[in-house]
DNA sequence: AAACAAATTTAGATAAGTCTAAAAATTATT
DNA sequence: AATAATTTTTAGACTTATCTAAATTTGTTT
């Protein structure tokens, strides 16, 4: 039986990361070999990490029925995320990484423990909503701010849009938005949906370029 | 038999950091008790470590006769301090840290790994030479940039000097030295040497106090 | 130089997080 | 509903860094 008030370990921390990402935000079940492949394990492993955020009462778990975060939980998960959101801001905005370079780094960061750093950063930052990746930086009490976004493949066409986010932030992909320059705030309009392979043709400030599907799919705009 | 090649761990890195600044930035022989009580451990864990700094080639140890580092154990333990030092003028020039703030989170952050992030936040802050405790930045090759400077107790009567570093970095000394209007920077002149108690009365901008032996040693100067 | 004290090392245990292999429960299929 | 397939859990072992207690080496006195 562990005790409540035990620190909390990296690995517990990016457990319930992991958690809280596969269950939508904190809102669905989440079943053990999913746990595993996230966090590249064994089923094995995350079993035993499940059982013991639960002795924690970080999580609601019953053998072989899956894992819910607790609110105490999805407190800290949410905690993690608004610092590794706001150490990305600051690597993009003040030590010039590119938004395909800054997740590994903000791993790292997201686990360093200080209220004052966290606090005086986001001041620094002034008070930043979301990442360079568009998504929603949580506040101190952990609300986020949200964006009506939707995705490029549900666009009307002739409507003008604005960049807003990616789903995907894989260098990868990252890296074909910048060749084919698409960033945040980038105006689009979509032209044409190639029924065939739902292909989407957009038009930029000066070209037009066609886009697969799975680039429709996680490229998020919202109508200005 | 531990391979050359295997990723250094965090508790290598605080043995190795520890074994360099008790070794006088790498000069002497340091012994076992001392690594053991600068780790909070004991000697017998302090005794495993150290085999296996030896093993992977950052120390050089022979059984009973301490340890010394080897230029790559040195080179770790340099660039730790760079990173240390570097974290430590940006929490106090941009985030608001006051210099006894500092430390704890510095200990966590010295520890990132990322050459692209240490020298964006080096440029970031304009290449600082010193730290908020006066102590210097080894540059990226490792040089230290030597500043020299005296201690207190042993400065003349009615020279002119600047405060330019401490030695204890404690909260409890750097607290006083605030609450007496003492900084980097702060002009000092000795009006008296108190043969008694090795007290000392210094004049500052606008008054003139008297400081304890064990301030005047942890207090270092440069003429003007 | 013998005996004692201090410092250091070894031996065996423990806790966290992981693994493999086997057992148990759940879900899907016939 | 019985069997097969999949998922999940358990059992036992391994590694890292730690501990205590005992053994060994070094050094210090007399």
């Amino acid at each position: 039986m562990y005790s409540e008030n035990t620190m909390i370990t990296l690995t517990e921390e990016n457990y319930i990361k992991a958690i809280y990402h596969l269950s939508n935000n904190g809102t669905e079940n989440v079943n053990t070999n999913a746990i595993a492949e996230a966090m590249s394990t064994k089923a094995s492993s995350a079993t035993d990490m499940i059982k013991k955020l639960s002795e924690k009462n970080y999580a609601d778990y019953k053998k072989y029925q899956g894992v819910t975060l607790t609110e105490k939980g999805k407190r800290v998960a949410v905690n993690i995320i608004r610092k590794h959101r706001l150490w990305e801001v600051f690597l993009v905005e003040k030590l010039n990484f590119t938004w395909d370079e800054v997740h590994e780094v903000a791993e790292h960061l997201e686990h360093i423990k200080s209220d004052k750093l966290i606090d005086e950063l986001d001041a620094f930052l002034e008070h930043p909503t979301h990442d360079p990746h568009g998504d929603p930086i949580p506040d101190k009490n952990g609300n986020f701010q949200h964006i009506d976004k939707i995705v490029l493949a549900k666009a009307n066409i002739g409507v003008a849009y604005k960049c807003v986010g990616v789903d995907d932030t894989s260098t990868a992909f990252l890296q074909y938005l910048d060749s084919n320059g698409i960033a945040l705030g980038t105006m689009i309009t979509v032209i044409h949906k190639e029924p065939y392979d739902n292909s989407v043709k957009i038009q930029l400030k000066d070209t037009e370029i066609v886009v697969s599907q799975s680039v429709a799919k996680n490229l998020y705009l919202k109508k200005v």
